[in-house]
DNA sequence: AACAAAAATGTGTTCGAACACATAAAAATA
DNA sequence: TATTTTTATGTGTTCGAACACATTTTTGTT
């Protein structure tokens, strides 16, 4: 039987105690050099691995995790995130663990900064992010940081040195997803990017979906000019988008960058038009509606609830069993029709 | 702080000793009705939870787990398999486990028997089961029940009451998502459903993808005729093919229903026929290939790598932590196109 | 009531790592 | 050489669950 060696095994090999052992493989000093030397021969050879459980028995500390999200009630793409908390809190209830969720509102800067004030008051083991907002995420996890808080990011990257740990997707391969599902559906004609957000808090992922996309075609060698952007805000998008329609009349497919395909979706029902296809953002509920009506032909899943639970897991395995942090994790850009659906909304 | 409470707080709180605590904690008698129910009153309190990392400090016996899947040689299908295997022998390594690999030959079944007798001589805790052959399958799943060993299947699903543990996917809904993948992007024309099998083993896989794509066809009003079933086997298969595609003039797609989509690929490269659109399924170097370069738009993802790591994970927490084996999971059926395969090759 | 048999309850040990603490050996000082 | 100081090494306890074993209490019998 290849049972695992212990320390009291590599003990009894070297000829010296276990509290030796443990000193050498700790690296705590006081050891002889002879000492030293008969516990390293006897540890090279055979590739010792400590038993986790045990070690974890004795820290028996408990380790709280805060996850700090924007309320779903504001938008309904973090629902799921929401589920991943529980399905995370679910499967590690038999670990002395804390999982909590902490939202804040994310049409304001203001709320995102005292959430994570109250969140740092806590001084819990370790943060999960959503950094929406660019700036104000790089200063709080400095403060983090200096509490010596663990910090990993979900949903979107903050481009520095800050987030080494980070689940989510690459956005500018994204939009060439959303492109290539157009120019497979879709032939020769012009093509529109549009771009629905209230806020500008969405700029940096809009930006990198929209290069993808371009950068796309481009390489198949269509003119730029058949590719147009258009930005949307409400409250006048049926009219602005009614109008752009009118003057490109030979558009061919749409390429909604945010998750509120569905406002031109129904645009589209209300006015009987000829058939363009659409391309939109995340399973929510009127997305899925009009993916199985037919008016939206594609949905680019981003995972969210898998994103939190993975950012979960990797703490915990990290807290629980000494396992180190990945650095970024990239889910898979998932294409979503009306016939596979059901199976990414669990 | 919400400490975990251990069974000495509940012998603590119910003013008997530890021992007592554990007799009614696991049923095991010997307990008089007044002690019973005490511990009883504040076990229905305080919603108790052992501790299931000292609990398997305890029971620290070496788990071995064995994996039965064909050889990969024989086909780079089940290539990821091993990588899904590995990467669940990393993911444990730390633990008293034995996780192996035992392989057959997918084209003989008397190999699949020696192949499981040898496996069943060796009396793991558990298998992992690639069921390819229905019949034989359910002889050495029951052998392996007689024997008390735990039985889990994965890739496809062996119609009985035999295979609780399943991981894989929905063949059916597999078939209706490449029959609206090929309704996006062809139009009103005939398609092609195309079985290449050297044997008759994946008879059930196929049987179930076909009466998916043909029951979307049909809900959508299309008359069966357009759409043909062509069966294709070695060496005869570009032959018959080019031959059907001569009968067939206003062919607009194909589904191919095995991982051969590439065979079929390459005839269409060799011939540089007007534009048909191929479905295949699963990412193998070959049709992955052929997708970057065209002639592919879809590739269906079956992902048997992650199928094999979940079925492992769940059978380790069964042993390792005492959970639950879940019954069926199914995977997404995941759509692939050029621009988003590399994240599931991973 | 006295004693044996049966039932109930408590105590002690194990799993492996981690670390506090006690002891032994070596080095430095008087 | 004797004694203190430093360094090295070994021993014992903890974490929580599980179970063997010892002890106490209750019940049944003469």
């Amino acid at each position: 039987m290849d049972k695992k060696l212990t320390i009291k095994d590599i003990a009894l090999l070297a000829g010296v105690s276990k509290g030796t052992v443990d000193r050498v493989l700790h690296k705590r000093g006081k050891v002889s050099t002879k000492a030293f030397e008969s516990v390293n021969a006897v540890l090279n050879e055979i590739d010792y691995e400590p038993n986790l459980i045990a070690r974890n028995l004795k820290n028996n500390k408990i380790y709280s995790l805060v996850v700090v999200l924007p309320d779903p009630s504001f938008d309904p793409y973090w629902l799921p995130c929401v589920k991943g908390i529980e399905e995370a809190i679910k499967e590690f209830k038999a670990f002395n663990l804390s999982i909590k969720a902490h939202y804040f509102n994310p049409e304001s800067t203001k709320s995102f900064i005292t959430v994570n004030e109250n969140v740092l008051a806590l001084s819990p083991d370790a943060v999960l992010l959503a950094p929406l907002f660019y700036k104000e995420a790089i200063t709080v996890m400095n403060l983090y940081k200096e509490k010596g808080v663990v910090v990993s990011t979900f949903n979107n990257q903050v481009q520095s040195a800050e987030d080494l740990n980070f689940v989510g997707q690459d956005l500018y391969q994204s939009g060439r997803v959303g492109a290539k599902l157009l120019d497979s559906i879709a032939n020769n004609g012009k093509f529109a990017i549009i771009h629905i957000n209230e806020k500008f808090k969405n700029a940096v992922h809009m930006q990198e979906k929209e290069r993808g996309f371009r950068t796309f075609f481009k390489e198949k060698g269509v003119q730029e000019e058949a590719i147009i952007t258009l930005k949307l805000k409400n409250p006048s998008i049926e009219l602005n988008f009614t109008k752009f329609l009118e003057e490109n009349p030979n558009l061919q497919g749409i390429f909604v960058t945010t998750s509120k395909g569905y406002q031109i979706a129904k645009i589209f029902n209300q006015t009987q038009r000829s058939k363009i296809a659409i391309i939109g953002y995340d399973l929510i509920e009127e997305n899925v509606a009009y993916l199985h009506q037919g008016s939206i032909d594609f949905l680019i899943h981003q995972n969210p609830k898998r994103q939190v639970y993975l950012a979960l897991t990797s703490l915990v395995e990290h807290f629980i069993f000494g396992k180190s942090i990945p650095g970024t994790t990239l889910l898979p850009i998932d294409i979503v029709n009306c016939e596979n659906s059901i199976f990414y909304m669990a």
